[in-house]
DNA sequence: ATCTAAATAGAAATGATTTGCGTTTATAAT
DNA sequence: ATTATAAACGCAAATCATTTCTATTTAGAT
């Protein structure tokens, strides 16, 4: 027995982002939704051209940044220095483990920040503004 | 009384990586270690260019590489996805506290990957390979 | 049905970074 | 010192992911 997936309608996220709930934008969550690994927008862009005979890579770009600006996808921190995006399930904070062989992403919740905090008050005198914080690995099948 | 600065000699770090020691490369690690901010390739550029009549921008970005790749200096990790290098002085394993207004940078050692690799062993099942840490912040001279 | 700002497609521009290649140079062997 | 050789270099050109431009379309409100 295959568990039903429910797909998630994502016009009340786009309407509580102040953002049109187009027909692209609402495929790349839906697209996004359904993936466990990283893509770059190219990676998106062609999976869309599926199912829209005319897209533009510009409005894939755009959009992945207006989302990626509200928090609803996160970028992934690659070594060639190029744009990847994963869409995040968690709200609160988190990091990503991100596997180097199959690029498949998972949230863990371990994060230090309160030690560096106290750390860089302590001796540098500053203050935290952000963080980034990324752990790169195998995961699970790929070990 | 100014404390006298002895400037390092380079030389026998270079010979040591199996580099040669060329003008450029010895006047590129002097520059850096006497910066405490981090610096675009273009910005090391326009430093040198005082110095040498003649040097080509790839010279500065094949030899940026290449003391990277030998973990001489690190990358910076901005927004704007360009890359930016400073020359750590620390050698052991630690993090950099970058200044988002004077671009200054400042080891700190607090580094909580045991117990990631420890949540991504139990709850994951993966293995952990490297990790991406920066803390940015502002320092002492800017809050 | 009408209106308007937002969103889009497609073409073109951008610009940091990389590559190709002929010349120079550091370094070690003679 | 000379010489030999791989490594470095300068300069011009290429690359190519990303961004910008502009005319057209469209979602959502009136
Ligand atoms: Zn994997
Ligand atoms: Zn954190
Ligand atoms: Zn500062
Ligand atoms: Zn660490």
């Amino acid at each position: 027995m295959e568990a039903m997936e429910a797909k998630t309608d994502y016009q009340p996220l786009l309407k509580s982002l102040g953002l049109k709930s187009t027909p692209k934008r609402l495929a790349m969550l839906e697209m996004l939704d359904g993936e466990q690994a990283y893509l770059s927008p190219e990676d998106i862009w062609k999976k869309l051209k599926r199912r829209f005979k005319s897209i533009g890579l510009p409005t894939i770009y755009r959009n992945l940044e207006e989302l990626e600006g509200k928090n609803v996808i996160t970028k992934v921190i690659h070594p060639n220095r190029q744009l990847y995006y994963y869409f995040c399930r968690h709200s609160s904070h988190h990091h990503h483990f991100v596997c180097i062989s199959c690029k498949k992403v998972q949230d863990f919740t371990s994060c230090a920040v309160a030690d560096i905090e106290r750390e860089i008050r302590d001796k540098i005198k500053g203050k935290v503004v952000s963080h980034i914080f990324q752990v790169n690995g195998l995961c699970r099948e790929c070990v």
